[in-house]
DNA sequence: GGCTTGTGTAAGTCATAACTTACCGTAAGT
DNA sequence: ACTTACGGTAAGTTATGACTTACACAAGCC
């Protein structure tokens, strides 16, 4: 019960932001604490803090607590989560362009129908 | 030379805001002119045609005018290279979990070896 | 037990961007 | 050619959210 993304539109709001993308990057290598975290970034640690809330919260990232530090991580189940999202949007786009290409070869309306 | 999506990060921002998701899903089941988009929209006409320049610059969208409408529709392409973007992501992130499991294995450093 | 380290939270400031109204250009219809 | 419909752009306002400093709290070290 590592509690799966709440939703893949918070998870683009969240990696909409460059600072929380930097972060992601920094961890695609492995898990940091906030300390570490914050060390590469031009921000302040509480800012860290904030982003890394939002994160968690969209369900991209995950915490372990060790001794006074805590150690987050990248949470595959979230970024599963925005790829099947995605998966689904492109499904459709090509659906659509399909469906657009068949009507633009028989082009039974020139006009919209209204 | 339908010009191809500047970069993932940009899409990412354009598909950040709610209004613009509300657009993308409104062209899942094909392409519409601006004044259809906007019909179902909760705001004015000129901040729908705002908005659709922001996702034709990030590369999600493209334009065909027809007569005096513009028709928009998803661009394949750019919901393509999200989906490659979240695919290397995703693929890190797995390395990192895997990797940390394996820590937790063979707990050598319980602490920063600094 | 006090001190230090590591982190999250509160309050307030400031920058960004989403929205509105007004306007202009362009393409079709009569 | 004039009128109408459609949509992009400009200018200005407002709301959102990212950042800062200051503070509070918990866990290890002496």
């Amino acid at each position: 019960m590592t509690y799966t993304s709440p939703n893949p539109e918070t998870a683009i709001a969240a990696l909409a932001d460059p600072t929380r993308r930097a972060i992601v990057e920094r961890l695609r290598h492995g898990a940091l604490p906030v300390g570490e975290l914050a060390h590469g970034l031009t921000v302040s640690r509480p800012a860290v803090s904030q982003h890394l809330k939002v994160l968690s919260d969209a369900g991209l990232l995950e915490v372990t607590p060790r001794g006074t530090r805590r150690v987050y991580a990248l949470a595959p189940e979230g970024v599963a989560a925005l790829r099947r999202y995605l998966d689904a949007l492109w499904d459709d786009a090509l659906a659509a362009f399909a469906a657009e290409a068949g009507q633009r070869a028989s082009p039974l309306d020139t006009e919209t129908p209204e």
